[in-house]
DNA sequence: TTGTACGCGTTATCAG
DNA sequence: CTGATAACGCGTACAA
């Protein structure tokens, strides 16, 4: 039978459908005896209840909501399982919502507050520079993960994430330490305010503090419009460089897919990498360990990242912490791709 | 205000509520003049409907589900992203759900079902061998997109995808072809009853096409309850292989994430590629592009079969059509990761 | 063209 | 411990 609902399993348990619903939502009052049978007859009948209805009736569901901006990312993967597991140790329910790159992520979040009724909700991705006022709206706490802002406001939401100022920075002066002093970029389109702003201020000022002057056309700026974290963004912008004519002996991109697709437009030009010239990444993806070469990045520690942001959002549920900016240190791996400038 | 309902905007405009719901839901009868103001109150107000009520209350939405197994499978993207351009045309909305890796596909769609009430449903990814009886609980007509299932039984779903026997033959007599006669497999778990069983006669019916006995000790199995088609599943399983001691001049990997992995692995042993052995891979998968060197690879034609499976789903709703089976051609593509066998 | 009233499947309240 | 019944917010038949 298809279109089953409470009703149904009430009359074939000779129950009212109260007793059902208790039944079902592991409710004190009722007998064990009773409570087994209709969980059987409930099992038998492949009786499904319905989530809308639920969901209309209930005025908040224990449960958190998690947008994801823009799969792809590989490592929202492991982040999503982390919150995952916290959020079942709090006997919460998980909700994993997929935003759409083009979509506006908090007009997504305005659905899902309204439809599932979570008691907060963690962001992955995405810039997230949104009017105060319509972030309030949504009515629930809310944790940025992985997404630091600029600036240093009072906010209405926590964030969770590694320093991008620092790490790209401590990137640098690991590229400057191997002696490179030529080191293209390759990172967010100008317009952006967030992370790609963090970590190519972190870029500049480890150049400064050496005392090497910033050299713009060492930059490739992704295109607002077009381009996106992507191989075939990183092909594209380290072709453009490779064509400028553009001379440096260490690439550093702002994430690993970027190094990767820069990798290639490299071996294309007969540049050998690490030998005629060193690669970087961002974000410790799996798969910068199985490129050849391998790829040296700075590696975002997401467990502690999934942890605390969980915590937090916790915490802020309860009304026990007020939001706040928590930062996790980034792990410089070194791998194949990076080494010493030659004729040093 | 946050809790707003139709009836809030039904009393700021001073019309009733059904009013409102035809302005929303663009009804013909209604006023051009009321509609408007309605929905400009609306757009003022920050006004959200209540999705569940709706869906209580639609018995059908026009809509179809997508359920996803398996992120990280990237070429899943595409084939959404063509899936959804075909729903836009028709006018039908798209239902994006994705399932865990450990969940059962069929209990998720049951609850999809019962809850959005869509009109079909498209499945990517996944095995598929689920009771033809709880299939049909469903009530709705399905799709399985990239899934070819195994043998030819009269079937209560749809299904689109390559050939996956024919194509894994493809590849397997393009290696001998090169002269390559030790082909080393990896492959899904013993157990697998779909593609991956597909694939592995694909590959004995050309060795036995050519006179050449399969050789057990040449494939390696992934493990059913640990391994994923994932970069470290390959590495570990051309591991063992290499361990074993295993002589071949060519790998082939069932998918494009099991070659890249494995690549490495041959890598750490010092072995050139392709100059030593051949590596290749199935999917067509991006990264297989950007990777040093390029996966030589069969690419299963997203667009057609994302346009394929949307098609085929809408004539079933329709009832125009039986659930049958739509079969694509693959593309061999020829990259740097394959060459002749040495000394020939 | 518009408004009123009912019901969708649940859960929560309250009286038994 | 249990059952009837009132909401939840919306769409829609029907009446106006």
């Amino acid at each position: 039978m298809a279109g089953m609902t409470i009703k149904d399993i009430a009359k074939k348990c000779g129950v009212g459908v109260s007793t059902v619903s208790r039944a079902m939502n592991n409710h004190p009052d009722i007998n064990q005896e009773t409570k087994d049978k209709i969980l059987r007859v409930i099992a038998e009948s492949n009786y499904i209840p319905n989530n809308s209805a639920r969901n209309l009736k209930r005025s908040e569901a224990k449960a958190i909501a998690v947008l994801v901006k823009g799969l792809g990312n590989t490592f929202f993967g492991e982040l999503v399982s982390g919150l995952e597991r916290e959020c079942e140790k709090k006997g919460y329910s998980c909700i994993l919502q997929h935003v759409e790159e083009q979509d506006n992520e908090l007009d997504v979040a305005l659905y899902v507050a309204k439809e599932k009724k979570p008691r907060g909700m963690i962001f992955l991705g995405g810039n997230f520079s949104h009017p105060k006022e319509k972030i309030e709206q949504l009515g629930i706490p809310c944790v940025l993960s992985t997404i630091c802002t600029y600036g240093d406001q009072e906010q209405s939401f926590g964030t969770v994430s590694v320093d991008d100022f620092q790490e790209s920075r401590k990137m640098t002066e690991y590229l400057l330490g191997l002696g490179h002093e030529k080191i293209a970029l390759l990172t967010a389109p100008r317009e952006d305010e967030s992370i790609g702003k963090l970590r190519l201020m972190g870029y500049q000022k480890a150049l400064s503090d050496r005392g090497i002057p910033f050299r713009e056309e060492l930059v490739a700026y992704m295109d607002a419009s077009e381009d996106r974290y992507s191989f075939a963004t990183g092909y594209r912008l380290a072709k453009k460089l490779l064509e400028k004519g553009e001379s440096f002996t260490a690439l550093y991109a702002t994430s690993d897919t970027l190094a990767i697709g820069a990798c290639r437009a490299l071996k294309e030009s007969g540049i050998d990498i690490p030998g005629d010239c060193s690669v970087a990444g961002f974000d410790g993806m799996d798969m910068g360990a199985y490129y050849i070469p391998s790829i040296t990045t700075i590696r975002q520690p997401v467990e502690q990242i999934a942890k605390a942001s969980a915590g937090l959002l916790f915490n802020m549920i309860k009304g026990k912490e007020k939001p706040g900016k928590l930062i996790y240190e980034g792990q410089l791996l070194i791998r194949e791709s990076t080494a010493k400038r030659k004729n040093m």
